[in-house]
DNA sequence: CTAGGTGCAAAAGGTTTGCGGTTAA
DNA sequence: TTAACCGCAAACCTTTTGCACCTAG
């Protein structure tokens, strides 16, 4: 896929070890953003890995979000989601069908917190009915 | 507990069946704000009332959750916390101690969000160092 | 009276780990 | 060459579920 230069790139600038793997997981994540959760991205893989298993696919995602190359999304109690999105974004949560969009605002961060607080990372989610689900106007 | 006739007064307001286990879970969350995941709820109400099981207690916060009375937390992949706090609040997640705070801010909503999403709600995580170990200058 | 809640134990996910073999650097 | 990674399977931990009994309204 044309994507691999791009996976490559960014793996070998992270400065974590390429692995094929590794470059797999982070293709899919960029292929398709949809905010797969770490069994959707082994499905995703198997299709041109099959020998690929689901522990390295846990692996690897850990790796990459501790690169900074993948964010991880909680949502509740439900299984954790990946994106590959590096653009400073916040999620928007669909409660009507489930699914997660980015939504890349510039967060001017105008947080009057409480003084004491060493902030390194805001993150912001949202919930509601994203515009696929509003136009049906259910 | 003198927090008794809070939290009677609370489950009444929110129209759900009121019980003992109900009345305990929503003690604890009340007593000690510190976020306590459902194992720590358990172990607490447990001191109050030993005939608790930990099923009884994910029930009640699911049903305290779903009426609005409780919030939960997801950090990570880490377990699922729970606050009592009703007012409009964010959490702060300390990298150093891993303690939740609650930060209490006004969010002016000063979102300018893609046109077609219907936002019901917006939160707001904090990472970083709280004012403890900040102080620590670790 | 009865819909809904509780307690128990067992199951169901999601995620992590241990280990022998493999590979990137 | 070797530290790091992979694949597999088993373990782990959080959360959910089924069922018989109980209780708030």
């Amino acid at each position: 896929m044309k994507l691999s230069s791009e996976v490559t790139e960014r793996l070998a600038a992270s400065g974590i070890r390429l692995t094929r793997q590794r470059e797999e997981v982070l293709g899919v994540l960029l292929q398709k953003r949809d905010h797969p959760t770490a069994v959707e991205v082994f499905m995703r893989s198997k299709k041109h890995m099959p020998t690929i298993s689901l522990a390295t696919v846990y692996n690897c995602l850990e790796a990459l979000v501790e690169s900074g190359l993948v964010k991880q999304v909680n949502l509740d109690r439900a299984p954790t989601r990946f994106c590959a999105n590096l653009l400073d974004h916040s999620h928007f949560f669909c409660e009507e069908c489930g699914s997660v969009h980015d939504i890349e605002i510039p967060l001017q961060s105008p947080w009057n917190l409480p003084s004491g607080y060493l902030i390194k990372q805001a993150e912001v989610t949202f919930r509601g009915k994203c515009p696929a689900c509003t136009s049906k106007n259910l």
